[in-house]
This record gives structure tokens, C-alpha cells and sequence, in this order.
DNA sequence: AGCGGTGTAAATCATGGGGA
DNA sequence: TCCCCATGATTTACACCGCT
């Protein structure tokens, strides 16, 4: 395919419109009016032969063929923006950038401090607005690019996302000292031996930690 | 090289149609 | 009825070409 005679521009566009999924919300991202955006999509649709997005329950829906595109173009867009930001390079002492950040509650516990002490020491204009939420809420936060990072336990990779590994955690069981199932030690046979009570933020008992214990967990 | 005419693409504005 | 998307008319921006 020959790029010269196409309008990459579509490509932010596309971008906008998988973030929003809302035609005139996508042209405010970009700066342009909603018939412009429309118009814009129109020229997508012939460019791709697919409608892209069809209109379900009041929003736009991306059909298979938007879906898979996304996978594609959301890195390359990230890795061209990446390339043109190295002409301004980021500057932590004297930054006084606003940085929005997506944490879980517990994540927020466990690395805020730490974060905020690092701050202070290098980059001590910088600020942070911390954003709370579950896996899902923040991954959107991050796909509409309301955050500019989020952190949290993701054990899927997402095709578009680039993720670092910041540190690992362990689990400590604490019971009372004459607990009639459990000795000096605790293996994971006795462990699973005592009911469980489950906590699943959704109520859909879904979670790795939910995932392993499903078939040993008594519900109440 | 600079200027002006022309064609095309994309923008805005105004408005209509469909769905909740 | 309201919101949202699509579309037609018009305007604007830009590339291309020919002429001086």
C-alpha cells in the first residue's frame, strides 16, 4: 500500500473515536468539528471497506475489523508520538507537569509514599492527581487517555499497553495459634482444606486470586 | 523565483432523520 | 422531545501548473 496518498491523520481519528466511541466527544479530543470527524470516519469506512463503528444503545460500537485495526495502529500512533517527543526531552527538576495516574486502592497504600518521597527529592514541581478505580475502569482511563499511566495487578497483556513489572508481593496468612485444621506450618493443602470467604469487588467471583480458589470457596 | 488561476479536499454551517 | 450522527451547500486551504 502506498502511504503517500493517504491521510494519516485519519489514523488520530480512529484513534479518538476507539477512546470515545462518540463522534462529536472524538472531534473535541482532536480540535474539529463534528461533521469534520464525521466526515473524517466516512473516509476511514472507504479506506478500510468497513463500517468501523455501527451505533448500539446509543453509542458507537467497533465492529471486529475496528477492533483488530486498534491493536495495530494505537502502538504505531504511540511509537511516532514517542519519536517526535524526543525533540523536547522531559526535564524532572524543572518540570511542573501535571501527571494523572490510575492506582488501585491497595497499589495507592503500597507504592504512594514512596512515590511522592522520590518526588519531592527529584522532580519537586511535578504533581500528581491520582485516580482511583478497578482493573477495568482504569484500563479505560488509560485507553481515553485520562491517565497518563495507571498501576495495578494486570495479568494480561494488552496489544497497545507497555507494561514494567514493579514489584512482586506475597500473601501472609495470619489465624489464631489453636486453629484445629492447621499444625506449625502452613501448606497449600491446608490451606485449602478450611472454607473461604470470598471478597470479588464485581460479585462475579472473578480475580486470579478469586480464579484459583473457585472450586474450593464457600460462598455467603 | 514569484505570481495568479484552477481544481481538489477538508473544513464549517445549517438542517434533516433516527433512536431512546 | 432531545440528543446524536449524516448530509448538502458553501467556504477555505493548499497543491499544482503555466506564465512572466
Amino acid at each position: 500500500m502506498n502511504l503517500y496518498g493517504t491521510d494519516l491523520n485519519l489514523l488520530t481519528v480512529f484513534d479518538a473515536l476507539m477512546a470515545e466511541r462518540h463522534v462529536t466527544r472524538a472531534g473535541e479530543r482532536l480540535g474539529l468539528s463534528q461533521p469534520a470527524t464525521s466526515n473524517a470516519l466516512a473516509r476511514l469506512r472507504q479506506l478500510t471497506r468497513d463500517e468501523l463503528f455501527v451505533r448500539s444503545g446509543g453509542r458507537l460500537q467497533p465492529t471486529p475489523t475496528a477492533i483488530a485495526l486498534a491493536q495495530q495502529i494505537q502502538p504505531a500512533l504511540q511509537q511516532i508520538a514517542a519519536a517526535l517527543q524526543r525533540e523536547q526531552p522531559f526535564e524532572p527538576a524543572t518540570s511542573d507537569r501535571v501527571f494523572t495516574i490510575g492506582m488501585t486502592d491497595y497499589v495507592e497504600f503500597a507504592l504512594l509514599p514512596k512515590l511522592l518521597e522520590r518526588l519531592q527529592q527529584v522532580a519537586s514541581e511535578v504533581k500528581l492527581q491520582i485516580r482511583a478505580g478497578e482493573r477495568s475502569q482504569l484500563l479505560a482511563l488509560l485507553d481515553s487517555g485520562e491517565a497518563d499511566l495507571i498501576c495495578g495487578l494486570f495479568p494480561e497483556q494488552i496489544a497497545w499497553h507497555e507494561g514494567q513489572r514493579l514489584f512482586r508481593e506475597e500473601f501472609v496468612c495470619v489465624c489464631r495459634q489453636d486453629h484445629p485444621s492447621i499444625g506449625d506450618t502452613l501448606s497449600l493443602e491446608d490451606y485449602l482444606s478450611v472454607s473461604h470467604l470470598l471478597v470479588s469487588i464485581k460479585g462475579d467471583r472473578t480475580g486470579p486470586i478469586d480464579t484459583l480458589l473457585v472450586g474450593h470457596l464457600l460462598c455467603i
